[in-house]
Order: structure tokens, then sequence, then C-alpha cells
RNA sequence: GCGCCAGUAGCUCAGUAGGAUAGAGCAGCAGCCUUCUAAGCUGCGGGUCAGGGGUUCGAAUCCCUUCUGGCGUGCCA
């Protein structure tokens, strides 16, 4: 918020001085204090345009700008830096407005209420989900409770491919193992079909209700039922899964719905009259090289069945028929591939192709003691969601997924997220909470704690350390908005632990409830307790709890 | 071959969208609990930001190029 409020003081002075500010200019915390709280570059981005040297225009803010009192110091420094260095007052102002806000802190309208989808997860329902689908899980979900928080209108979906070949392959898999229960030898599973202990569990589970009564029905009809069956088992327990994660999703959509309704009839002949499909080896092609993909792309395969790519653009569609104006996929690695037809499909239509946006997530590493542990979905070989939430919980797994940047690839170290000390990030910040509730219960106790805080008790944080906490739960806001609209969720994990840090590092050299000196001890604890609102919000944004006691 | 992503301290990673002397945690070493939670804190060492060019007041960040690693390059999804 000060960062704005400097923003605001800065433009009011070039407008004064009829500057034209034309470019954005910024206004940071400097990474060494001798050049004060924030500094801003606007002298030096805006200088030409005006036609002045940086250093004159810098000089003329500011004397323009020491109007205000809510500097102590102003300097210009290097080529035109101007450092703002600010009064204890306006930090205790601020610091104030931050307790009075309570958990609606950094709540803004900055998205306008701007539609946006966020899909992901999207996984194939044919088996448990996977530790990739957890990270996309955990980020997807964060950044929307993010966007919603900063005033978007985002939405959550999950798109079901319950109609592709895969499923069918479940279906062959099941009926498998169905007969090997009931007697039959069936020689070598098959390397396609699906190998993992679920797909046994299921055909156990059938055969307990249904037994040999599946194979009398006819051919078509078992698969159908298989396919159902299996289906909904598996549905359900992804959804049982993201829920056990803190994971709801505003919408399931259904590949083989949209099949019933139609939707992919329609697509066919929206391309057909762009004029963008041909036919070839007896195949329907879209020629998606004439919109920047590297090759066409089959629509109809020669068997007159439909690829993946018709009903997943027909859905994309939807998206847009139902008014969202920003579509965010968010992709695992292995599909970068696909995004070119897909773009390509959007600009054959004549739909801006920016409105669609794909994240990759990078691939996800487990370790265990210092080993990658190896996963192999076909052979039925992989750590499932379940299996490392109920290892390491769902905070520790959150924090490990949400700290790490989208692009890069997640090295996720199993014993170091179950490990209780400082070297696990997630225990160190919620310690910093905990331990914040920890002093003011017994200040509490020591009847050290006012009936309700007032705003001039702020005056006597004086302290750098307490100064600096200001500074940076005052940051809250303007991070939260770059967080939405730079899709970083990563940014809130770090910020947190360097509150924490901050925290830590100010109860050990501090005491901050203190029976011999009451005016002290309650500016102290009024700061702790606006900085516990903070973890309390950020915490609730990345989906962790926030234990008072450890 | 082509495309996408990555390469920052011994390890895991940040680096506020071009800013000032590149930061943290871990690991290593040395310290701190009759006092609000030691799940914490303090100090010390550690760098050719993969290499090389360029753009400008200024580059880890932008452009070109080389190298290394991951992924993709199906009428799979």
């Amino acid at each position: 918020m000060i960062k704005q409020i400097l923003h605001d003081h800065i433009i009011e002075a070039l407008d004064k001085l009829k500057y034209v500010h034309d470019k954005d200019f910024t206004v940071e915390i400097p990474n060494n204090t001798e050049f004060g709280d924030y500094s801003t570059n606007a002298a030096m981005v805006l200088s030409k345009t005006n036609k002045m040297a940086p250093k004159d225009m810098a000089t003329a803010l500011i004397k323009e700008l020491k109007k205000n009192k809510n500097f102590k110091k102003i300097e210009i420094a290097g080529p035109g830096f101007i450092n703002f260095f600010l009064a204890p007052g306006f930090y205790h102002q601020v610091a104030w407005d931050i307790y009075e806000q309570d958990l609606e802190f950094g709540k803004s309208e900055h998205g306008k209420e701007e539609k946006i989808l966020l899909e992901f997860v999207s996984a194939n329902p044919t088996g448990p989900l996977n530790i990739v689908s957890a990270r996309a899980a955990a980020f997807g979900d964060t950044l929307y409770r993010i966007m919603k928080y900063v005033g978007y209108a985002p939405a959550r979906e999950f798109y079901i491919n319950d109609a592709g070949n895969q499923v069918d392959i479940l279906a062959e898999s099941l009926e498998l193992r169905l007969r090997e229960i009931q007697g039959e030898k069936i020689g070598d599973f098959p390397y396609e079909a699906y190998h993992g202990e679920y797909v046994k569990q299921l055909a156990q589970k059938l055969n307990s209700t249904e037994g040999v009564r599946i194979f009398m029905m006819t051919e078509k009809d078992r698969i159908d039922h298989l396919k159902e069956f299996a289906l909904s088992e598996l549905l359900e327990m992804q959804r049982s899964s993201l829920e056990k994660f803190g994971v709801v999703f505003e919408g399931w959509v259904s590949e083989k719905t949209l099949r019933m309704e139609g939707v992919v009839e329609e697509v066919l002949s929206y391309l057909t009259e762009a004029d963008c499909t041909y036919e070839k080896d007896d195949a329907i092609w879209f020629c998606s090289t004439k919109y920047g993909d590297d090759k066409d792309r089959v629509l109809m395969k020669s068997d007159g069945s439909i690829t993946y790519f018709v009903p997943d653009l027909a859905y994309h569609l939807t998206k847009i028929q139902r008014g969202y104006t920003q579509l965010i996929d968010i992709f695992g690695p292995d599909h970068h591939g696909y995004v070119p037809r897909l773009k390509a499909a959007f600009k054959a239509l004549n739909y801006d192709d920016n409105m669609l946006e794909i994240i990759f997530l990078q691939q996800v590493n487990l370790f265990e003691s210092g080993e990658r542990v190896k996963m192999s979905k076909r052979a039925g070989k992989i750590v499932t969601m379940d299996d490392l939430v109920s290892v390491v919980g769902k905070d520790a797994a959150r924090y490990f997924f949400i700290a790490r940047k989208a692009n890069a690839h997640l090295n996720f170290d199993l014993e170091l997220a179950l490990k209780r000390n400082n070297e696990n990030p997630v225990y160190y910040c919620q310690y910093a909470h905990a331990r914040i509730c920890s002093i003011l219960k017994k200040a509490k106790k020591d009847k050290l704690m006012p009936k309700a805080f007032k705003a001039d008790m702020m005056t006597k944080l004086t302290k750098p350390e307490e100064l600096a906490i200001i500074q940076k739960i005052a940051d809250l806001p303007e991070m939260l908005v770059a967080i939405a609209d730079y899709r970083e969720p990563h940014r809130l994990a770090n910020y947190v632990e360097e509150l924490a840090a901050m925290l830590h590092k100010y109860y050990a050299k501090y005491q901050i409830s203190n029976p011999k000196s009451k005016d002290i001890s309650q500016a102290r604890l009024l700061l702790i307790d606006a900085v516990r609102k903070i973890f309390v919000i950020s915490f609730e944004l990345m989906g962790i709890s926030t234990p008072e006691k450890m």
C-alpha cells in the first residue's frame, strides 16, 4: 500500500510541475537501506520525453515532494534515483490502517470482476491422481484464491476425458482383471493396459456386487457398463483426493457430455466454414500450419473417430460462450506441443488467441533418502497424490508445490517435508504464527493486553526492525496484485518466509511483552497482532492451516 | 534436425518484469535457553549469474550465438 501512496504522490508532483508522464515508472524497496526506505526511477524514465537531464528533473521533483510531511528525507542518488526516507509517523499510520482492515487487508477491486477460467488438473479418469496433478492442484487453486482476493471473477474447472481411447483401454483392463478373478487364465497382461493395483480393486468390487452377470451381457453392453462403472469410481476417487487437498472445482466438464450435445460436429463445421479443413488419406485434417503450427493436425481419423483435439477445442469455445474473457490452462510438461494447434484454431475461428493463456508446470521429482523415486503410470508404479498427502500432510505438500515457480522442475524432498524444524520452511512459517499467538496469550494472562488497541499506541514503535516489519506487511496488497497478474503464486510463499524470518529475529532481539514497560508492550503487541493477520490471510490464500499452538 | 522450458554459492532455490555493492535456507565451523515456545536466534566463510557477443545512463533480467540438461515432435490423451 505504501508503494501505491508514493506512486500517487509522485504523479501529483509531476502534474503540478507540468511534466509529462507517459511511461510507467516504478517505486521499489531498495535492497540497500542506504538508498532509503523506497526509491523511484521516475526521473530517469521520464527525463527523455520531458527533454531534461534526469538529475535536474529529480531535483525539481524532490523540491515539490518535500512539501509532504510523510517524508523525513528525500535524496537524489546515482544517475537520478529519488530515495525516500519515511517519517515514523507515516509508518504508524499505515500500520494502524492495516490493523483496522483486519482480515480484509490486501483485498481489492483490481481485477474488475473480469471472468477468468482456470482449467487445471484435468487428469485422465483412468487412475488415481499423481503428484504432477497435485502440483497443478496446489498451483491452480492458490492462483484462483489470490485472483479472487484482488477482484477478479475466476472459476476453477476440471475437464474430464471420459470419452477417448484411454477409457476403452481402461474398460479392457478391468475386464481382464475381472476374468482373472473369476478364474480364467488371461496370460500376459497387455503392455498398453493399466497395470495399477487399483484396477484389481475395482474388479474385486464389481465382482462382489455383480459377479458373473457382467459376462451375460452383450459385448457392447458389457464394455459400456464397465466403462461407466470404472469412470464413476475413479472420478469419485479423484474428486475426493482433491477435496482432501483443499481443492474444489466450480465445474467438472465431461467430454462425453459435450459430444452428446453435438458440439463436436459444430466445431467441425465451424472449421470447415472457415475453409481450413481438407481430406487426405481417408482422414479429415485441420490446416493449422496456416496459423503458425508446425504441421497440420488430424481432426477425424481414417476409422471415422475423432481426435482428442476436437472436443477439447469445443470445450474451449464453450468457455468463451460462457462469458470468460481470459482462459488459463495449466498444463503438465508433456503438452507444450499441443498449444500451437489450439492457438491456431482460435485464430482460424477469428478469436483472439491471446485470450488463451497456457501455464506449463514442469515435472516433479520425488526424492527419498537422496534417491529419486521412479514412477511409471503404465506399469502402475506411481506415488499418488493421496500417498503424498498422507505421508507429509496437506500443508507441507501444498507449500512445497506452491513455493517453486511454475516453469522450473521441482525436486520434492520427502524427508525435508517431514522435518519439524527450521530446515522445513512450512514449519518455520507456521511457527512464526503460532509464536505470535502464544505471546498474545501470555500478554493477556499478564494483563498487558489493552481492551482495545488504539492508533496512538503505535508511536512507541521506533526500532528499525519494527518499521521494517511495517514496511513488509504494507507490501502485501501490491504483491498480491502482481502475483495475480503475472500468475506467480510462488512469490507468496517467499513473502511469508521472509516475514516469518523478520518476526523470529524481532522476537529474539526484543522482549515484546514486558510487564515493566506497558506502553512499549502494547505497541509491540499491536504490531505482532497485525503481523498475525498477515499470516492468516497469506496462509488462507495458500490453503495452508495456521495452528495457534505447535 | 526442429520446437518449448531450464542453467544463479557445495546442495535446494529467490531475485519485485532493465536499477544502485546478486540474496535466503540447508550443509560446514563457532556461539546463545533460571526471561514471551530453542520447531528459534547470532557470527564466519562461500559467486566468471553456463560461455561468448550485442542493445543503453545501467543487464542475472532484453536480443543474437554456442554449450549442457529435461520435455515435446502420434490418425495417444
